[in-house]
RNA sequence: GCGGGCAUGGCGGAAUUGGUAGACGCAAGGGACUUAAAAUCCCUCGAUCCUAGAUCGUCCGGGUUCAAGUCCCGGUGCCCGCACCA
């Protein structure tokens, strides 16, 4: 018997349209069904121009989950859409002279297809792109809603801006300082900016985390963290009488009042109101303050800068000591967005603190004594608990009762007619700002009018659409620079008004898109009763990258929306999984440049591995391995894969060996074991299928293998450890394989048998492979449609297991027993062991023990 | 700088959450089939001790325990995020 090879060109694309034309993967919108729902959702690609193998590791294990639950009978949605808005369309229009528009859907175009070409069980009816003026108008009424609930509002902050320009710019296009394009130091700008108000839901999106269950721990904890919850208290001190301002006294934010002895200096940022009205006064320090400003916005640029500091001049009253000053500086790490701008600087107990300290040659007096007793500062601040010394009353108390003492203190002593100190919760967390002064996003729906000042637009004229022709190459922001689009009629008196120029952050676009997937057609931005129906998101699916942003700004969001009547829950994501990266070798030649992987030969000479450019033959260097990037040039196209090899063989690789949320290695090795495996099923299937049925069976064993597999590949796929289901499957071919060997006719049944539940436990993971071998086995319909089998639990028991005997915790022999068997009856046959008589030697063993079912060990 | 994570054979990883470390796969070596190649099939495969059997072995150094890859303390290395990249 010879059997053709498994030819996916021919079969992959026949598979697509038979589930197409059944429209097997729309899930219709009425909400009557009677099966449970599961949503499950792969965090939404931006279209950069074609899908890369990241994608398809992502798509590939939500499919997998999308087309195991459909077959355990849930009712599933699975819809595709883009995150389309964004900065790097307006980079490639200017580069390559597309506009924005036309550039984002062309790639949405090939993207799409390629999707196809996967197979993945999308409900393709569902789609949208968040630069659709059809989405963006809803995202502009749900914008209009939470102004109207005042959940949105405008304040100053400061921006990356490009003096040459004349432009805004992203953390991203500050290199060094200098603006990426006009290489310009770059200053920071005050700008009137919209916010979200999230810290408002501070403390909720804090305590909510208790409930996420189904999150990693690591994203809670990195959320938590992020927000940044902290309670400490606010304490005024007096300024010393002087010549320079006539300010009274400076509010401080601490969290560690009981330190308040061992403060040495004040320190307040360096766009603190009290610096601002100094400078005027001061050239240097209106000099340093500038500098500050050269900083950069981006928080890594401001905590890794070298602490520097201006002494005002000023003194503040220390509130326990009778005439100790402290001296009041300008500091270049205090962040006025965090507090009140200004803290005391105790040196001892704060290492930022310390290390200011040490360059400006002021005191540090330790306060904390440790436990160890050791009360000298040398170059490591004491963070940690211990008792007060050095502190007068609060000597002897303990970190927490000294707070406590210090704040309470403080309470009663009256400065300037308040208190001097209260209790205070602070987070880091900070409002969300969405303006940004660029083209390619959703359009702010307010209006600028002289006499009424900011109206929102009226909801009958959304979408507030963007211009087309604009002029992306010319400094500063292109919708305030077009001639006409600004210009509009107050929607509340009528008199001539200008438009909103600003865009809105693209994280708006990705913070409601799964809620609009509910009902993607609907004239108002969501229809509750499919909402209701849908939401959460059972399952979603993206990288660990978005832990923060994306995740808070969407419980934000949630949030926001269930205030505005739009949803009743708050919390979008249910369970949450975030896979690893895809990573590939590097190549370097001699002039420095990158090679891509399809570029190259690679030769095996004395077991180590040489790669040559296939054109010039140049050896070129083998590079550490990293994420696969653009520019790296480590890039595998998923086309050509699938291509080469069908969409099953890279949806296998990527499904195989790697834990899901670790990184896997793109290997062409990895990719020929896949396509290996793909083969060795078409095979054993053929074999099988020539099998006549018969009605006896004698093939306990692998009928076994079998069910226990169904167990625990169904197992596998809820949690997602798609490697241990591959791996059973594996397993299970494996048996199959060898009963189909020697197989003899009483047994054909058994075999036909767990060769269809093996094609079961495939399906989702190669689903056009599953369908070719369900109707080689003669089997009706699809295999898609086909229910997943039920294990029989008769057949799971375990009936012997090996017992195994450890001597002193080292393994010395082991023995085959019933798993029920009782303990008294394990240790009777353990002693007559002739290793354990003979280690024994005639005495007692000191300690016996058996743990059911695992082990038994005896100390001698 | 701050926050989070990871580390097991030549390689990717498994280990029922404290109970036989190395499942399953890749690579490699040997053999079979073939005129030959590809494909396929069979065997070996953590290290050391010539063999047996034993000893060592989960990044490094300590600790807890009858028992540690798993728990605790202290290090090292690598990776990710840091609010205008998506």
């Amino acid at each position: 018997m010879t059997t053709e090879r498994y030819n996916p060109r021919l079969t992959e694309q026949n598979w697509q349209k038979a589930w197409d034309d059944k429209s097997l993967f729309v899930t219709p919108s009425s909400p009557t069904d009677q099966r449970p729902k599961f949503y499950v959702l792969e965090m939404f690609p931006y279209p950069s121009g074609r899908i890369h193998m990241g994608h398809v590791r992502n798509y590939a294990m939500g499919d997998v989950l999308a087309r195991y639950k459909r077959a355990c009978g849930f009712n599933v949605l699975h819809p595709m859409g883009w995150d389309a808005f964004g900065m790097p369309a307006e980079n490639a229009a200017i580069q390559n002279n597309a506009h924005p528009k036309d550039w984002t859907y062309k790639n949405i175009a090939t993207m799409r297809e390629q999707l196809k070409s996967m197979g993945l069980s999308l409900d393709w009816s569902r789609e949208f792109a968040t630069c659709d003026p059809q989405y963006y108008r809803h995202q502009q009424s749900l914008f209009l809603d939470f102004l109207e609930h005042d959940l949105v509002y405008r304040k100053n902050a400061k921006v990356n801006w490009d003096p040459v320009d004349q432009t805004v710019l992203a953390n991203e296009q500050v290199i060094d300082g200098r603006g990426w394009r006009s290489g310009a130091l770059v200053e920071q700008k005050e700008l009137t900016q919209w916010f979200f108000k999230i810290s408002d839901a501070a403390e909720d999106l804090l305590t909510s985390l208790d409930d996420l269950e189904r999150w990693p721990q690591k994203v809670r904890t990195m959320q938590r963290n992020w927000i940044g919850k902290s309670v400490g208290a606010k304490i005024r001190f007096s300024l010393a009488p002087n010549q320079l301002t006539d300010t009274k006294t400076l509010e401080v934010f601490t969290t560690r009042p009981d330190t308040i002895f061992g403060a040495s200096f004040m320190a307040i940022a360096s766009d603190h109101p009290l610096s601002s009205t100094l400078e005027k006064n001061i050239p240097e320090l209106a000099e340093f303050n500038k500098q500050c400003r050269q900083t950069g916005t981006s928080a890594i640029a401001i905590e890794t800068i070298d602490k520097k500091g201006y002494d005002t001049g000023l003194k503040v009253r220390h509130p326990f000591i009778e005439d100790k000053l402290l001296p009041v500086y300008v500091a270049n790490f205090i962040l006025m967005d965090y507090g009140t701008g200004a803290v005391f600087g105790c040196p001892a107990h704060d290492q930022r603190d310390l290390d200011f300290a040490r360059a400006y040659k002021l005191e540090v007096t330790t306060v904390v004594a440790p436990q160890d007793g050791e009360t000298k500062i040398a170059d490591i601040a004491y963070v940690g608990d211990g008792h007060m010394i050095n502190s007068d009353f609060l000597d002897g108390m303990s970190k927490d009762k000294a707070i406590e003492t210090v704040i309470s203190r403080l309470a009663k002593t009256q400065l300037d007619g308040a208190p001097q100190a209260v209790k205070e919760t602070n987070y880091k967390l900070r409002d969300w700002g969405l303006s940004r002064q660029r083209y390619w996003g959703c359009p702010i729906p307010v209006v600028h009018c002289d006499s009424c000042g900011i109206v929102p637009e009226a909801k009958e004229s959304l979408p507030i659409e963007l211009p087309y022709d604009v002029d992306l190459d010319a400094p500063g922001s292109p919708l305030a620079r077009h001639p006409t689009w600004k210009n509009t009629d107050c929607p509340q008196c009528g008199k001539p008004a200008t438009r909103e120029t600003d865009t809105m952050d693209t994280f708006v676009d990705s913070s409601w898109y799964f809620t609009r997937f509910a009902s993607p057609h609907y004239e108002q931005p969501v229809d509750r009763q499919q909402v209701d129906y849908w939401l959460p998101v059972d399952q979603y699916i993206g990288g660990i990258e978005h832990a923060i942003l994306h995740l808070l700004y969407s419980r934000y969001f949630t949030r926001a929306m269930k205030i505005t009547g739009h949803v009743g829950i708050k919390e979008p994501f249910n369970g949450l999984f975030t896979q690893g990266m895809v990573t590939h070798e590097t190549y370097r030649a001699k002039d420095g440049s990158w090679l891509q992987p399809s570029q190259l030969r690679i030769e095996e000479i004395n077991e180590k591995r040489h790669a040559y450019n296939l054109e010039t033959g140049e050896e070129v260097t083998i590079g550490p391995i990293e994420k696969m990037s653009k520019s790296k040039r480590n890039i595998v196209d998923p086309d050509e894969i699938i291509a080469n090899y069908g969409a099953d063989t890279a949806r296998w690789f990527m499904l195989s060996d790697s834990p899901p949320e670790r990184d896997v290695i793109w290997t062409e090795a990895g990719v020929e074991g896949a396509w290996r495996f793909v083969q060795r099923i078409w095979r054993v299937v053929n074999k099988v299928s020539e099998f006549e049925s018969s009605s006896k069976s004698n093939s306990i064993q692998l009928t076994r293998s079998a069910h226990q597999a169904l167990d625990n590949v169904g197992k596998m796929i809820s949690s997602l450890r798609f490697n241990n289901a591959v791996a059973q499957i594996y397993t299970l071919l494996n048996d199959i394989e060898k009963s189909a060997n020697s197989a003899k006719p009483q047994d054909y049944s058994a075999i036909i048998d767990a060769t269809n539940i093996i094609i079961q436990l495939f399906a989702p993971m190669m689903p056009h492979l599953a369908e070719e071998c369900w109707s080689r086995m003669g089997n009706d319909g699809l295999v898609s449609q086909a229910p997943w089998p039920q294990a029989d639990s008769a057949l799971l028991v375990v009936t012997t297991i090996t017992m195994p005997i450890q001597i002193n915790g080292k393994r010395r022999a082991q023995l085959e027993i019933n798993p029920d068997m009782p303990e008294d009856e394990i240790i009777s046959a353990v002693m007559q062991l002739d290793v354990l008589k003979k280690a024994l030697d005639g005495q007692e063993p000191k300690r016996i023990i058996v743990v059911p079912k695992r082990i038994v060990n005896i100390v001698i």
